[in-house]
DNA sequence: AATCGTTGGTTCTGTTTCCGAACCTTTGAA
DNA sequence: TTCAAAGGTTCGGAAACAGAACCAACGATT
């Protein structure tokens, strides 16, 4: 499979991935949301070839995860901004934030505190079920074939898939 | 910044996405959750080349996401399973399914539906605070020296970065 | 007891993709 | 008229990836 194959998938995973799944654009994106908004600054910050850099902010421009807004004429300066499809990728980055704040920390613990700020507490966060309100887990959620299905049932039926299937 | 040094850095998001930041490790991840054990399998509906399929499925079970388990003696068979660091990675997943499930499906609708068991709803869902139980939001959150911390001020001071800091 | 199929890999040899360094362009200031 | 800053683009080498072939343990088949 190859890169660019990945949003034709007729998985969200996949799509999802075809935008934020490369090395890099997690990173850009973790500056974003802590206000980095210019070439430069992801540059020192990220220690990214600017050529890397540029086409993966055009590419996140492209897809309508950041907007280039103009903040300066004469000299034209231009800036990245989150849109809101950016911004709804926050709770992406929380999950992986707190996954690490669990598991990958050193023994003093993380390097960066995230606090709520309308609550004051810690954060530390679950995803509910916008529905019940209940937290979600893994084994709380089935699946199964919605509008686009046709015949993707590989998806589905994970042990099962010893046919030859079509995206074999 | 080569990419064996995302673990190093002192940033749970980088260090999160040394475990699972490439290419193919989610979506090794995804068919995991939806029980899918074996090389085999994973091959088949990945498309991937069984080198990389190896090395990734190594790579995460070094990283104690999987587990390598015996499920058959003569003919000796093993099996990759979630452990529970794996299974924490839930919303992570999850994240990024309903993100691409809100931007990145066609018109019909998404492809796979997620059902909440519980509720019987399907599924939406976002993070809450652990501790008061509010929706969060990127907004809500702010972001300080944890314990940690060292000199790495750089990624609190987004726009201010500047100087010539110690990851530059 | 030779060989065949299944599972689960490893080893080759290209081809993409990535990275680092250097260069280019626009604009305003010295 | 040269300089610097912001924001890119163009290169050659390095790494990651893909596809195919090969290996090996084991059981079943003949």
């Amino acid at each position: 499979m190859r890169w660019e194959d990945l949003d034709q998938q007729p998985c969200s995973l996949a799509r999802t991935l075809s935008v934020i799944g490369d090395r890099w654009t997690l990173l850009i994106l973790r500056d974003c949301f802590l206000k980095v908004r210019r070439f430069e600054s992801f540059e020192l910050r990220l220690g990214i070839a600017r050529h890397i850099l540029a086409d993966r902010l055009k590419k996140l421009v492209e897809a309508g995860v950041l907007d280039k807004a103009l903040y300066q004429e004469r000299p034209r300066r231009e800036e990245y901004r989150l849109t809101r499809k950016g911004l709804d990728l926050y709770p992406v980055l929380l999950a992986m934030l707190e996954w690490g704040d669990t598991y990958m920390v050193d023994a003093e613990g993380p390097a960066i505190i995230r606090r709520h700020k309308p609550c004051g507490a810690v954060l530390a966060s679950h995803p509910v079920c916008t529905s019940c309100g209940e937290a979600v887990t893994a084994h709380d959620v089935s699946v199964e074939a919605g509008p686009s299905a046709g015949d993707t049932d590989i998806h589905l039926h994970a042990a099962t898939a010893a046919r030859s299937s079509s995206s074999a």
